[in-house]
DNA sequence: TACGATCAATGCTTTCAGGGTATCAGATGG
DNA sequence: CCATCTGATACCCTGAAAGCATTGATCGTA
């Protein structure tokens, strides 16, 4: 295709041969070839001038389309390598939709604008299946510790707080001390759902030899919240999520509350080029926000 | 790019080798090439297992696109050498676009819906002129004899009518005799613009000895038409064209009415291989109309 | 754990597709 | 009529690429 776009932008074949880096004689065969192989005569030519034939005008105008998308495709296809382009997903824990994932999103999005971000919610348990699995490339979650095939960048730390309805008793106390909460009833998420999160928890009290009433464990922190407002019990949430939950609830700072770690995870041995970005990304967010 | 494909989609060397009719070896080899020209890795095998890098499936994605575009273009080709497809230029006269036009484009757009037919309307010398110089691939025109470079097809016989205002003294006679317009004024067009016409129209007053008063000679058989609506003279035109011509204006029959040969013609040595059947649908109208 | 089966990679040989040089043949202009 | 330009042909030769045989790695299985 390239020699017969050389030839029918030229129309003369030692120029046309010339520029494809031969000799005349060759490249007249080529051509040749080609309309032998098309069974279509493509060019009108004597020994003195040479001519497109309908045929070659219409094959020109498809050549050219042809030649372009295999052009852009060798090009795309090293921009996807080096991860300037493809796709990119990302799974994460709804307490970081609220915090860190959109800055983080942006700053991706402005470094690697060709790069489509698969964004999907997901509990931490769910996340961590789907980073071993590679459904998921790379995810926003909570730091559950050992995990040697994941390389791990740590974005926050997020301390619990408590929340309760606004005409909850202890609404009135400013800070609140785990010892109050030993008759409160308890809403948190299960162990099998949210790993981190609910072992922090348990931790916080069993450090005080409280053993918690836990009344409900909804998987969703959406639900949790919701419970709450409902009169069901308080709750110990990441601080970022205080924020606009609604009329109707409050939040309180624990004393010695606990601390969780909000980390950027991705298998080691990705394959995705676009994760080592995303990654550095993550690593620039951190040392603002630490 | 059909190597890359046939391995994409088998994600095995041994059978894709098998598709392209080849054996494994060589087929690793040219995998391996593409690889190392590209600068990419397309494939993550070892030697139990091939699967498809992030790159690769992208990769997959525009080589399907340009294959398929490519494989068109080579059909395409063959369509448009063949005459199913491709452009056809067609010049024709004023009055045949009231006539055999229509019915003739009609019939050709069913047969070879994907030839795209442009429409060109011309005095007849300049659609003479247009013929040889290649810029029609065939007209309608008045037969104006010899032409041994065109081929020829009649579609249609015509007599000249006579048209005047309806005011006119002669209005009131059913059949005119010729020697009835010898003191009338005529509008013609001018012999360098449609010269069967014309000669037409001068060998009919002269073979009764008549030199007509010709007053008026515009090019278009349109400016014609409202001259004589404006009562600068009669004319001579075309039966087909007197339908339809506006209020004020009537035609009659000529006595021994001079006729006129309607033909569609195109160059002999024509280029364009979707001409041959817009000849033979004009074959098709003649023996319908005759 | 050892063996066989599977599958991709590698080494070696061979062949023909395709490039180069020389030349021919037809057309054009001085 | 000759010089020149241009595309086609004839012939040769190189090296890209195919085939065959083999290796090496990885499973599954007895």
């Amino acid at each position: 295709m390239r020699f017969f776009m050389a030839l029918a932008e030229t129309l003369h074949f030692g120029r046309a041969a010339e520029r494809m880096n031969m000799s005349q004689p060759p490249f007249s065969r080529q051509i040749a070839m080609i309309e032998r192989t098309l069974g279509v005569k493509l060019f009108e030519r004597n020994s003195r001038s040479v001519a497109l034939t309908p045929a070659g005008k219409h094959f020109m105008e498809d050549c050219r389309n042809v030649l372009g998308q295999f052009e852009d495709a060798c090009r795309d296809v090293r921009l996807v390598a080096s991860g300037m382009k493809g796709e990119l997903r990302l799974g994460f824990m709804m307490h970081a939709a609220h915090s860190v994932v959109p800055e983080l999103v942006q700053l991706y999005a402005k470094a690697r604008p060709d790069v489509r971000l698969v964004l999907d919610e997901r509990t931490p348990t769910e996340i961590d299946e789907m980073l071993v699995a590679g459904t998921l490339d790379a995810a926003v979650t909570f730091d559950c510790g050992y995990a040697p095939h994941l390389q791990t960048v740590l974005l926050a730390r997020e301390r619990l707080r408590i929340i309760m309805r606004e005409d909850h008793p202890l609404a009135t106390v400013g800070q609140i001390y785990p010892e109050k909460l030993r008759e409160e009833k308890v809403i948190a998420a299960p162990a099998a759902t949210a790993p981190a999160l609910r072992s922090a928890i348990n931790s916080y009290f069993s450090a005080k030899g409280i053993v918690p009433h836990v009344v409900l464990e909804p998987r969703l922190q959406h639900t949790i919240i919701q419970l709450v407002a409902k009169g069901l019990g308080v709750a110990l949430i990441p601080a970022s999520l205080c924020t606009g939950m609604g009329t109707g609830l409050i939040s309180r700072t624990l004393t010695d509350a606990p601390q969780l770690d909000v980390v950027l995870r991705a298998p080691m041995t990705t394959k995705n080029p676009a994760v080592s970005a995303f990654m550095e990304i993550g690593k620039s967010i951190q040392r603002t926000s630490l």
